[in-house]
DNA sequence: TGCATCCATAACCTGACGGCATGGATGTCG
DNA sequence: CGACATCCATGCCGTCAGGTTATGGATGCA
């Protein structure tokens, strides 16, 4: 007889998508069962929630006042598990870093030694993340900091130092036309299929295709979609299509078949240390946000003032 | 894979009692249940929450982030669930009032009348609320108004009007040695049991003992404890003890076997319609508010810019 | 030493919940 | 006008989550 949190999660995918079966497979339920969900809610709040019809499911008053109030309380649910877990990590002296393949490549390690010289107490959890998760776990606080590739989707919620940029280059199969030439132009792989990441992940897949460095008449094509960075590197040794990729990919992701030309035409690529900003008191994240500067060389863009204080006590 | 809210609600109830044996009684369940729930809970968050020990739980720094958080979420879910409950009371035209017994005893048929004039589409649905529910309702949001005494538990988070006022007087039973009595001084009554309303009711508990009234080296006897006019009315007929009551209880609660006698030495007795500050800009509630003032003929205490709108509009 | 207090564990049982298959209502299109 | 597509509701069934009772182990206390 507790209105839980499940069934205002499948609440709100019912009233923004305003159709049973659409919202059943994005919940990965069967429709059915949102059916009795949606019903249970309306029975425990003794109020119709949705008028059904032919054209689906369309919010009443009171649904629209439950709409109103759903985002709020998922968003406290969600504040309150990413707390404690942070808080967790903090007791048990660990600070979990995600990153994505290809962010800060031969960096990563320089970065994880100075936090050990910094913090002798605290272990890094690197966390690897796939690219349908392009915050690598910063949005569901699931690590307290993430190296990534900037811009990321919903950039401006986060803090962000950046920490260096470089060259986009191609990545071509071996057997390309073009895999032996010392530059490309951009304009040259207009046409070619390119290996993106998954349609979920909306800016950072724009931003690999490099869409806005195209004209409008000549969409991108799409020759398989990956998530990982070993299923990109078969797909483009195996002639699916060609990609790019920041500078470092050449040796970082060097292997046989593959080839990386640079090119012009495309805009250089940043990797930034992000975290956020309900972190920005705490020491060990401030520590290794410094870190991450000293090692790249780089001055904090935003003044050390914006940064989470240094210091050696326990979080809080 | 959800942190539901009935979980929340077990951990911050252990939290509180720092007890799982006190914690479960006071949720309803077994003691083993509550063991699996926290457990569940802690798996889920990947965390522990308390340390165990002979002397009970204790809170972990995890457990302290969880248990600052969790009275927010809490909130936003009842938040959540008492605006969608009005929301569709509105829809359905019916204006819930919350009432405790000896409220507003004769004045409530004409003050249902006079809202039936104001809104003649509008059904008033009456709750009769027992006394260990001293807001009538609506501190859970199960009404929109309540006709209620002053003071009462909470009273400064409602909007008030105060309605009427009349004296207290002393219910005995008819065999009583005092029950033939013209007048009583309530320093007669210090020694006598008194049935009183359940404990739990704090400040609305002592109002009707009238523990403001009595010096501190008589502290009050109590005969029986009851949450029901009848049984309250039993309790004194059958000579369990004598109680305070409003002075029209004399008219709306004569039975046989009890006698009421006004008494000296207590202050009097007010009667209040009270709403919740988010209905502040009800109409509809607005206008019950104004049918309780014109009934009794009383000026809102606050102005009528305080009050909510009039109109006829249906509710947004 | 016996008792009281607290939490954990074990064994068991019920029913909540999800899945599949299907039905009913209602637009749409050839 | 009938076949079809689209949506939501329903019936049936299997599984497991979550509750209960009974009991055990640890630990102060009289």
């Amino acid at each position: 007889m507790d209105v839980d949190s499940r069934l205002l999660r499948s609440f709100a995918a019912v009233a923004e998508e305003g159709n049973l079966t659409r919202a059943a497979e994005r919940l990965f339920v069967s429709q059915p069962a949102l059916t009795k969900q949606i019903r249970q809610l309306e029975q425990l709040l003794g109020v119709r929630l949705f008028t059904r019809s032919r054209a689906g499911m369309a919010l009443t008053g009171p649904g629209r006042a439950l709409a109103a109030r759903t985002p709020a309380v998922l968003a406290a649910v969600d504040t309150a598990v990413r707390e404690t877990r942070s808080a967790g990590r903090a007791q048990a002296r660990v600070l979990r870093v995600g990153f994505l393949a290809s962010a800060a490549n031969e960096a990563t390690q320089d970065i994880v030694a100075e936090f050990g010289r910094r913090r002798p107490g605290t272990r890094v959890e690197l966390r690897q993340a796939a690219w349908s998760n392009p915050t690598a776990g910063l949005a569901d606080g699931d690590v307290d900091a993430a190296l990534l590739r900037l811009p990321f989707p919903g950039q401006d919620t986060y803090r962000v130092e950046t920490l260096l940029t470089e060259d986009r280059v191609a990545v071509l199969p071996a057997t390309h036309p073009l895999a032996d030439r010392a530059r490309l132009d951009f304009a040259e792989l207009w046409d070619e299929p390119f290996i993106a990441a998954p349609p979920t992940t909306g800016s950072f897949r724009d931003y690999w295709l490099a869409v806005e460095a195209r004209p409008a008449d000549r969409p991108v094509r799409i020759g398989a979609v990956t998530d990982q960075p070993d299923e990109w590197l078969s797909a483009i040794a195996n002639g699916y299509g060609i990609a790019l990729a920041p500078a470092s990919a050449a040796r970082f992701y060097a292997r046989p078949g593959v080839t990386y030309v640079p090119v012009d035409g495309v805009a250089p690529t940043s990797v930034g240390v992000a975290w956020a900003p309900a972190d920005d008191g705490n020491p060990v994240v401030g520590d290794f946000v410094r870190s991450c500067l000293d090692v790249v060389g780089a001055a904090p863009t935003s003044g050390p003032s914006a940064l989470p204080p240094e210091g050696h006590g326990p979080q809080a």
